[in-house]
DNA sequence: CTGGGTGCAAAATCTTTGCAGATCC
DNA sequence: GGATCTGCAAAGATTTTGCACCCAG
C-alpha cells in the first residue's frame, strides 16, 4: 500500500498554526477549546486525528512520548536511559548523570532545579544485528 | 490528617522484589502477569494501587512521568525542556542542545542512536516567587 | 468523481476507585 | 480491634476508531 496522500482541511491547518504561534506545549483538549469558537461543530476525535498526522508528518513533536504503558525502575540511584524504537525495550544508560548540568541550567534559566532526565533513541544493538 | 502508615503485605514485598531482580522496566501488566502464578487471584488494581505506593514512598520510580495528557511542540529543532512540578507547565530550555552526546553515548552502548531528550524538573520562577 | 476529512458516538486502552471481606500489627 | 490491604468490578481518563456524510483536488 502506497502511502497516503494528505489533503489540506482547514481544521488540520489552524491546529498547526495554533502550535507554530504559542510558546506553550498544549494538549489536544486545549487545542480542542481554542478552536471550539471557529469551528463549533469541531470533535476531540478529529484534533487528535491531526495531531497524529501532523506528527507523523514531521511538522510536529509529541512530548512525553514513550510508549503507552508507565514502566517503573527499582534502581533509585540517578541514571539516563536508551529507548529501542524498534523494540520498545528501555535499556539503563551506563555512565553516571552530570548533576552539575542542573547547577548550570538553573542560574540560566532562574528557575529551582531539582533533577533531570536524559533518554537516548535509537536501535539497540540486538534489534540491529537481527536486521542486518 | 497524618500521613498514612503503610504495612507490609505479600503482593507489594513481591512487587518491590521482582523490579529490585530485573534490568528491564516493566509496565503494571507485565508485573501482573509475572504475579499471577503466585497470587492466583491478585488483580491488577491492586499492581497500580501498590505501584503508586511504592513510588510515593520512594522504592520505586516511575518512568516517562510527566502529567496524564500528551503534549505537543511545534519547534522541530532539537531543543531541551524545562517542567514546572507545581503548574506543569513546560519551558523550552534556551539553550541548544548537545548533539555529540549521541556520538559518545553510541560509541559507549554499541547502540545506534538517533536522538536524545532532556528533561529538567523543578519549581520555575513564577512559582518560586508566587509562594515566598 | 474519489479518496481523504469531519463530526458523532462507541470502543479501546490504561489507571484509579468504591466496597466488602481478609490481613497485619 | 482497627486501620490497611486485597480482589472484584465499575468508573475515570485519555486516545482511537467505525460510520455516514462532506469537501478538496
Amino acid at each position: 500500500m502506497s502511502p497516503i496522500e494528505y489533503r489540506r482541511s482547514k481544521q488540520r491547518t489552524r491546529i498547526l498554526e495554533l502550535l507554530n504561534g504559542t510558546k506553550k506545549h498544549p494538549t489536544a483538549q486545549l487545542i480542542y477549546e481554542q478552536l471550539k469558537p471557529d469551528f463549533p461543530h469541531l470533535s476531540l476525535g478529529t484534533v487528535y486525528r491531526n495531531l497524529n498526522i501532523l506528527v507523523e508528518t514531521g511538522a510536529l513533536r509529541k512530548l512525553h512520548y514513550g510508549s503507552a504503558f508507565d514502566r517503573y525502575d527499582a534502581r533509585m540511584d540517578p541514571h539516563y536511559h536508551f529507548i529501542c524504537s524498534n523494540c520498545d525495550r528501555v535499556y539503563d544508560f551506563p555512565l553516571p548523570p552530570v548533576k552539575s548540568l542542573e547547577t548550570k541550567a538553573g542560574e540560566i534559566t532562574e528557575h529551582t532545579i531539582y533533577s533531570h532526565k536524559v533518554d537516548f533513541f535509537g536501535i539497540c544493538r540486538w534489534c540491529k544485528n537481527r536486521s542486518s
